[in-house]
DNA sequence: TGCGATGGTTAAAATGCCGTCACAAAAACG
DNA sequence: CGTTTTTGTGACGGCATTTTAACCATCGCA
């Protein structure tokens, strides 16, 4: 299957250059003239952005930003080119999120090389560390997918459950206080400390033998200790 | 207050180039050049470390990965330099733990961006405590977690011993009479001036040799002499 | 040296924190 | 709309922590 390409570049002689040289390396491409319209197009059907900077005005960092805003989008490649790699440019480019710079005019061949590069590199990066997986012994948690699972076997926890547990296992060996939890698992207080309580017991029994690693201290809080 | 970059890289003169470079952006730099020196260096001190693979044996994949095992380090920022960035390599630094990846020959323009991409990123997301070490020859204490070790072993101190001990730290070579002592860790007063003693006597016990060094001057109260 | 005051330690009593349960309210679901 | 799941509350028992109190050691001073 044949990895998809949207260039968004005002030239239009470039473009249809382009298209052909990449439809001969076997992507499949689309073009769009300006950013703006760009964005109404389902970005997400897409595995690479290649972007015009339409220097003056920087329309293409701006779209670049948008982009990696969208947690939809959040990971789409984008490569930028620029017509004079004004350091500020690339600073710039990288800062909003940009994956690789290209300056004009380049070969299309060097293209065709990075492009496959930042896929690759992306390929890689997602396979691993999208899904963002964290590991204490048999116990997973995937905080991409918001999955725990004991020695592979999925364990079904409440949201409140889940939440509390991210918080521990994203900071080890720390103690939180009830009120920290409340805030970063309720986002609201006026609740009983005592829900804590409850939730943290919960919690402790479905993990089974892990339960034992959430600990408490008086006075300090809970947390998950090694 | 400028944040604080660790160089390790066997190779001196490009450590001398980057080390002038990110100087002049405001970081603050350390260099080391090889791994094992730098796990003996108290590696909480940094906000960024930047490890260079060392290509062969994989020397900076292994310890990125001690890095993260340690958990007073587990959530700092590292970024690995590689001569040839192949596939695998990537994987297994990422699956190691790095945050991000540079392949060599690079801009130091475009290692400052990113360098200030990852710490932009880390920052956010670890907005919550940063441990905040404190240490007397063996004594560590933790203020950001809450934790004391007496040579890496951890100390279990009741919430009214931390906070007598933190107190002391942070001022030490002061005395501090009793009234003062119950206004910082009890923050109410009504309770017999001998609870303070107590506490202290159990203090000094948990600390082993160091108990020594909480000393009474008569008539002036308590203190952390070294 | 002897006396009073201050500091140190220990054991028992009191306090208050934490774990759990059952139940009710609320929310999610079909 | 009824059923199921999830969540919050209050009460109670157990236990870690803390306080008190009593006793002993030490210090300052005459």
């Amino acid at each position: 299957m044949s990895e998809r390409i949207l260039i968004v570049d005002a030239d239009c002689l470039a473009c249809e250059l382009l298209q052909f040289k990449f439809e001969n390396e076997g992507f499949k491409v689309d073009v769009e003239h300006d950013c703006h319209a760009a964005m109404q197009r389902i970005l997400s059907d897409y595995n690479l952005l290649l972007v015009d900077m339409m220097d003056a005005d920087f329309n293409g960092i701006k779209f670049t930003r948008e982009v990696r805003e969208n947690s939809e989008t959040a990971n789409l490649p984008i490569i930028l080119l620029t017509a004079r790699a004004s350091e500020d440019n690339v600073v710039n480019g990288l800062d909003a999120g940009a994956d690789d710079f290209i300056q004009k005019p380049f070969s299309t061949r060097e293209l065709v090389a990075r492009i496959r590069s930042v896929l690759r590199r992306r390929r890689v990066m997602s396979a691993r560390r999208m899904s963002n997986i964290m590991r204490y012994k048999g116990l997973t948690v995937d905080f991409g997918v918001g999955t725990v699972t004991i020695d592979g076997a999925p364990l079904m926890l409440t949201r409140t459950e889940y939440l509390i547990l991210a918080m521990f296992l994203r900071h080890r060996n720390q103690f939180f206080e009830r009120a920290e939890i409340q805030h970063e698992a309720w986002e609201e207080d006026g609740i009983s400390e005592r829900a804590v309580d409850t939730n943290i017991s919960r919690l402790r029994k479905k993990l089974g033998e892990y339960g034992r690693n959430i600990v408490n201290r008086q006075g300090f809080g809970y947390g998950f200790i090694e």
